[in-house]
Order: structure tokens, then sequence, then C-alpha cells
DNA sequence: ACAAAAGTGTTCAATTTACACCCATGA
DNA sequence: TCATGGGTGTAAATTGAACACTTTTGT
């Protein structure tokens, strides 16, 4: 009956996550306002190959456990952060992906608001910019420190996404792995998230101001937004929580909060 | 350096496809048009476990080959079917989904015209019928026989559908492994992916009348479209042939074909 | 002749877009 | 006081929904 699975070649499975999150930039002067900037989750690595660099956070799955729970152990174990609802983004498992032999990730991304507080050691938020010129995408991830890494992706023929990682072609100050490609897969992604329900509230504290979610919309569209237009467009899924943001060098603004029955998932 | 990924326990991957396509069922009279039904493509196992029962096509994925190349060479041999874009569906890993050890399924998805020429002696074409009732999905397949197949599958309280899939749980006439959660997340997919560009192309042939696409959402999206309206929504994706369908006993209708900058992925 | 489908036009409502205008604050 | 953001109203343009009407065919 059962052939024994065992007798075949087996590939080792990891989960890769992409946390996003909006970090807020400083204001210029007492009177304007700071924007957000996007913002993602990379751990350094310790271990070979590609010790020293950026990587998302992930790891290999175990027994016993889904993917997805993969995923969440190892999101905790890296930066500390637990309980984020996790969407499937891409599988990769191009020959030659990891040096470490034949390894298929399963990458999963998600919003979280931005908090420094908890996060582990090894963990650090990466601004990101992402641009696209003739079907070669450049990412540009800068630290605290303002210190650059940049990766280039391209479309191959079949239009999808892929970048070279092996390690000897991996320039200094980039990523490991694929995970520039999974970090552009991720940002496209979350650029097609804003129609459908609210993900946007997902990278706000519980309690926002309008301005406040209008950012973060333009800061993933990357477009000014007309105030009166957006605030018709969303009034449906917030409403006042009776609360004031005041002290801002200019009149204080309503705090708002999502309605219950918006489903935020992605 | 490098630790040794062998010395992990490694699971099993393998790939499935669900394979959509429009059968244009039998027309009441010589006036009336036929209408498409939903089908899906799938095998009936010859081994075991579950030996004699439907299954989606698909298999093992081997080293040398990334999981995209498994699925359509998997379809390939098990449908003899090729050349289909194939998009991602979700990975299924749960413990205990496969009796036959810790087995991952990658699920992808796609459409193609309906076609009963090539198709391999143990695949075949099935009806698919998916009702919704408390959070409980009930999917019907229908043979050529007219033979029935249900299964049901909840949603779990994480909001993730799940179904049993133990030999012993699954009941006569129904679907191998959790080949049925597969499907409804198909279908469900495919109901929502019909905003974007227009994959309802791909269930057609070259050249088709309006009628006929109009026919493929209203199958899709399980509700009567207005002519008019449909036609004016669509206009900027297709053009003329200048060729005419006729003899069906009543006008003619224009033949169309998509335009060629319309993206039909899904 | 006529049932069925092909195809077009028109109306009214809803939504989107663009812009103008007033309000409230703290240095 | 005044720059800055908070907040609202309104008119024009676009899109969508509903429906009426005409055309063309094979039997």
């Amino acid at each position: 009956m059962d052939y024994d699975i065992t007798a075949y070649d087996r590939p080792s499975v990891t989960a890769d996550i992409v946390v996003f999150a909006a970090r807020k930039s400083d204001g210029e002067s007492y009177r304007h306002l700071s924007t957000p900037v996007l913002s993602v989750l990379l751990v350094k690595r310790t271990d070979d190959p590609f010790s020293g660099m950026l990587a998302l956070p992930g790891g290999f799955c175990c027994r016993e456990e889904t993917i997805e729970e993969t995923a969440e152990r190892k999101l905790k174990e890296k930066t500390g952060i637990s309980d984020l609802p996790l969407s499937l983004l891409c599988n990769l498992s191009r020959l030659g992906r990891d040096p470490r032999g034949w390894i298929i990730s399963c990458c999963y991304w998600t919003l979280m608001e931005f908090s420094n507080s908890k996060i582990e050691k090894n963990a650090a938020w990466y601004e990101v910019e992402l641009d696209e010129k003739n079907d070669v995408y450049t990412l540009k991830l800068t630290d605290d420190n303002g210190n650059i890494y940049r990766s280039e992706v391209r479309l191959n023929n079949s239009n999808e996404l892929y970048n070279q990682s092996s390690e000897a072609e991996i320039p200094e100050n980039s990523l490991a792995f694929d995970h520039a490609e999974i970090i552009v897969r991720a940002v496209l992604q979350l650029r097609n998230s804003l129609d459908k329900p609210f993900a946007a509230f997902r990278m706000l504290p519980e309690q926002f101001t309008l301005t406040e979610l209008q950012q973060i919309y333009e800061m993933i569209l990357d477009k000014k937004l007309l105030m009166a237009n957006f605030r018709r467009k969303i009034a449906p899924y917030v409403e006042e929580t009776g609360n004031i943001d005041s002290g801002a060098g200019h009149r204080p603004s309503k705090l708002f909060r999502k309605k219950n029955d918006v489903n935020s998932s992605i």
C-alpha cells in the first residue's frame, strides 16, 4: 500500500516573515506634523551563510507544527514579536537560492504598529524605499544610523521576480539569500492591499487622528490625497472616541477608532 | 560554518493544482443558448491512501525543480495539460493531513478553456457547486454520469478553512486528503478575482461573443448581470474581430477578442 | 409570425474629484 | 498674529444601476 515517503529526497522548508510598520519621522518644527515612513523588521544574521548580513526573521519548519506556526514561533524567537495575523506572500524554491542546499522558503507578510520597545537585540527597523525603472526594482533600506543597504531585483521573462543569491554574487550592504526579492514582493502586495478592508488600521494605535490614517495611505501609495475626500471615503469604517489630541501648535484633532465590524485582514 | 540541514527532520512537499474551466451545458432548444457550468479537473487515485477516490492533480517535489515546475510537471503527467500560468493559492501543513506522514502541500490554481479532447484517462471534469450556510461550505461535485461527490468544509476559530482528512473520517464519495478544502478555497479566490484584470478571458477561446463572456461572469459570481451595463464595462478590454457567429436561431452575434494590452493574469 | 438573443440609448442615482472656505491652536 | 493643520460644504464630472426599446435570425 503506502509508498515510503522517506525513500524520496526531501527539501528543508523555512518560513520567512516580512513585517511592516509605519515609523514616525521627526517633525520639522513645533508646527509641523511628523510623517510616517514605511519600515521593515530585519535581523542581523549571526551564523553562516551570510553571517553579519541583514535577513528577514524566519527559520526551519519542525514536525508537529504548521508553517504558519513556524512563522509565528520564529518571529517571536528572532524579534520578540508575537500575535500578528500572517498572510501568505509567496513560496520560493529556486535551485541554488540557499547555499546550504535544497531549501524552500514559504514567505508571509504582515503589518503592525511601530514599536521599538519590545524588540530583540539583533532585530531592528529599516526604512524602505522602492523604485521601479525598466522592470528593475531598486530596494533601499536605511538603518537608524543612516547606513544604506541597496538591492536590485529584476523581472524575469515569465514576469516573475527573481534576484540572485549565491554568496559570491551578493554585494556588501545588501540582503542575505533572496530576501531582497521577498521584500520587493511584499511592498508590491502591500500597495495592492489598500482597496480592500482596511489593513492600514493595523499600523496605528487603537486611537488615532484621521490625518494619521491618511498619512499611512499616502505613505503606502506614495502620493498625496485630498483630505475632504479621504475623510468621506473612510467615514463608514471609523467612529469618534470622544477624545482629543491637542498641544500640537495648531487646532486639536479628534481621535477615532476602527469600527468594530471592520475587518482589517489582508 | 554551515550547519548540516540533513540533521533536521524534513517534510515531503507536494504541489496540487486546481484547474477550473467553463463547460458548456446542453442548450434546451434550437433557440436557447447553452449556459456554462464551473468545472474542476480531478483525477481518480490509483494508489493508496484513498485509492479510487477523487483528488486534485499533483505530486511530490523533486530536487532540481521549483515547486511551480513540479506543479506543471505533475499536471502534465496526470491530466495531459500543460502551459497554464499558475497562481499560488495556499500552503497546507496541518498535522495529520496526509496519513503517509509529514507532508506539506503547496496549492496552485488556474483557469483554462474547457476541452475534453486532450485529457488523460484518469482525469475528468467535475461540475462544481459551492454553498455556504452558517460558516459551513458545502462542495458538490458532479461527474459526467451524474454521480455526486459531496464534502463539507468548516471555518475554524481563526477564520481559516479546514476539514478533516484522516482516512477513517472521510465519507465515501468525497475527496481524498483535504482536497475539498483546497477546492473551496480556490472557488472563493476565483470569485474574488473578477474585479481585477480579466481572468475570465482565460476560460474562453480566442474569439468569443460578449454574451459568452458575460455568462462566465454570471457563472462565477452566481448572479445575473444586465447586458447593457456589462458591455459598457468590458468595452475597454475587448475589440471586434470582424467575424460573426451565426446559425443559432436568433440574431447572429459579433465575435470579439481580448485586447492585446489586457493582462489576464490572476 | 415569433421567440430568443443581439445590441443601443436614456434616465436617475451614487460616487469621485477638485476646490473653496472657515476654525482652532500655541509659540 | 499667523502658519499650520483640522474640518466642512458644494459643484462638476464620472461611473453605475435600471429599464425601455429596436434589430436580426431560424424554424
